[in-house]
DNA sequence: ATGAATGAAAG
DNA sequence: CTTTCATTCAT
């Protein structure tokens, strides 16, 4: 029994069913906020707390590219606190951390089972691979885990709403518990702790990290289960050979640091050999690694390719540089107060809606400027007032949604954080703060459910997310573009509006605005139409219609 | 302020 | 052990 757990605030009250924390009273009110009466809890999904956290990310529907497809025995297993994470002994009340974007993705990775056991069995190997092929990435891509993310902590927040990170605690308890010596509290050794491996590990590590990277573009390319083993085990032949040849030249030992020519050398052959495999069968996976024309000069002596240097997978897609990571879009910090504690078991989808309404605030307090991420943004604080409401309503409403996936060839949809279209609203610029969710949805019924309906609407038209950071509006065409940031004036929403993963974008969205006029249109393209009248009470209003998609895992 | 440390999954 | 990321802790 750890003598310190970071949870100990949700012990404080235990007569409840479920363990949760205590119910506070919860106030919700004194804002007024009208609702459509047909409009269905939000909550159904999740407001059953035996539903194991893991619950989130553990969404079985198959939806590649985006998501592995997993072995049919291992589908819908949960993999968490409830079944003894990872051989981990712990209280059971134990409440680990809501799993990042990587985490989620490694798991998911890990799950389905691409990379087979004879290939690499070894889980810090995998990490290896899969960190080297997470940032391969496309955007698109990340961000499915990035709003994964947001939404296992939004549901970590609810239901562990007092919770909170503590590094120290843990540790405390370890030393306690361990008197001992206990290892130089030198964690993350990375190199400089204990790389004693030196002798015969020296080649081997060396040519480990590249086996590594290989198998990383060969994953990239598409290959994996029995195609990966085989190109795998071609390139060990190729590589073996090479190293063989390498290592009668003379070698000190020396690895790390090393930057020199022996690197290099092994970059360049799996860089050509890479290319080499590519010739053999074009990669069916997307993203900027169609290099077809390094392929024609596959003239393999024993099968092995010729020597040549040739760009690798890259370290860092370059748009990412500009991108804003979901997770920082919608940061909150888990420790923050919650702005309303209202009980998780008490959340219903009007109750939901109330701490929406009641918690919307411009409170940039809490929007730490991101001092290193995008380079620069000459838009910042417009994002930080953005960024509050977005926060609030991640963190109380919850993301309805995960962000919206910009398939091949499908265009950037008026609400994508990152892809403004034309949304002009062309309504007043009244300041109301108010801001409503609501999701017309069949409640009950768990993951691949379809929702038919699915409406935001807001009694603010112009609370301050009009324009993304390094987005610039463009009066003439109204729409924005990535320019910079000039006179920007509000003129455009830009809702987070999710979908999840394995929902189709919207086939058509329609919102209603305080003239009762009606919007309607493409994801691309909104168009007006003013026929539908009084029906919302005078309040703003955007529905969006959508064919084929499902129910976030989790909704509040 | 900013870097270091921790821990989330996994076996 | 090993990854990335989010968060907290310490300087």
């Amino acid at each position: 029994m750890p003598a310190i757990r970071e949870h100990d605030i949700v012990s404080t009250d235990v007569d409840d069913d479920d363990g949760m924390p205590p119910l506070v009273d919860n106030p919700n009110p004194s804002m007024t906020f009208t609702f459509f009466t047909d409009m269905s809890p939000i909550t159904a999904l999740s407001a059953d707390p035996t539903v194991p956290f893991e619950t989130i990310w553990e969404n079985p529907l198959p939806a590649p590219p985006f998501e592995f497809a997993e072995p049919p025995e291992s589908q819908g297993t949960f993999h968490g606190p409830e079944r003894v994470s990872h051989g981990k002994k712990r209280d059971a009340s134990y409440i680990p951390r809501p799993p990042n974007a990587f985490i989620l993705f490694r798991s998911s990775f890990i799950r389905s089972q691409q990379v087979p056991e004879k290939v690499e069995g070894n889980h810090s190997t995998l990490s290896k691979i899969i960190g080297k092929y997470w940032k391969t990435l496309p955007r698109e891509e990340r961000e499915v885990w990035e709003a994964k993310a947001l939404v296992a902590q939004a549901e970590h927040r609810r239901r562990y709403p007092d919770w909170r990170f503590r590094p120290g605690a843990n540790a405390l308890a370890k030393l306690k518990v361990k008197d001992g010596p206990q290892t130089p509290n030198r964690r993350r050794t990375g190199q400089g702790g204990r790389k004693t491996k030196a002798d015969a590990t020296g080649k081997k590590r060396k040519s480990g990290d590249e086996r590594c990277a290989m198998i990383a573009d060969l994953l990239v390319e598409g290959k994996t289960g029995v195609d990966l083993e085989d190109a795998v085990k071609r390139w060990e032949d190729c590589a073996g050979r090479d190293v063989d040849r390498k290592t009668s030249n003379a070698d000190g030992g020396e690895r790390k640091a090393d930057g020199g020519g022996d690197e290099q050398k092994e970059v360049a052959l799996a860089n050509e050999f890479k290319s080499h495999e590519q010739a053999i069968s074009h990669g069916a996976r997307d993203g900027a690694n169609a290099d077809a024309s390094a392929s024609i000069r596959a003239k393999s002596n024993e099968g092995c390719p010729p020597t040549q240097v040739r760009a690798q997978t890259p370290d860092a897609i370059p748009d990412n540089r500009f991108r804003i990571p979901l997770t920082a879009m919608f940061k909150r910090s888990l420790s923050a107060p919650a702005a309303q504690p209202s009980s998780p078991d008490q959340i219903t989808s009007h109750d939901s809606f109330d701490s929406v309404f009641a918690n919307i605030t411009y409170d940039t307090e809490d929007s730490p400027q991101r001092t290193r991420s995008p380079p620069s943004f000459s838009g910042e604080q417009h994002e930080d007032a953005a960024h509050a409401v977005f926060s609030e309503s991640i963190g109380n409403l919850s993301p309805l949604v995960l962000p919206s996936i910009l398939r091949e060839g499908v265009p950037a949809r008026w609400n994508d954080p990152y892809n403004l279209l034309e949304t002009s609203l062309g309504l007043p610029s009244t300041n109301c703060p108010e801001l409503t969710y609501a999701l017309d949805s069949p409640s009950g019924s768990p993951v691949d459910q379809s929702f038919g309906t699915y409406s935001f609407y807001s009694m603010n038209h112009d609370f301050d997310r009009t324009v993304p950071p390094g987005y610039t509006q463009d009066t003439q065409n109204l729409y924005c573009s990535p320019k910079g940031w000039a006179d920007c004036e509000p003129l455009y929403e830009q809702m987070p509006i999710f979908v999840n993963e394995y929902a189709e974008a919207p086939s058509a969205y329609d919102w209603c605005t305080t003239n009762n006029s009606m919007y309607t249109g493409n994801p691309d393209v909104l168009h007006h139409y003013p026929n539908d009248t009084g029906r919302f009470g005078g309040h703003e209003m955007i529905r969006m219609h959508t064919e084929g998609g499902y129910l976030p895992t989790i909704a509040y």
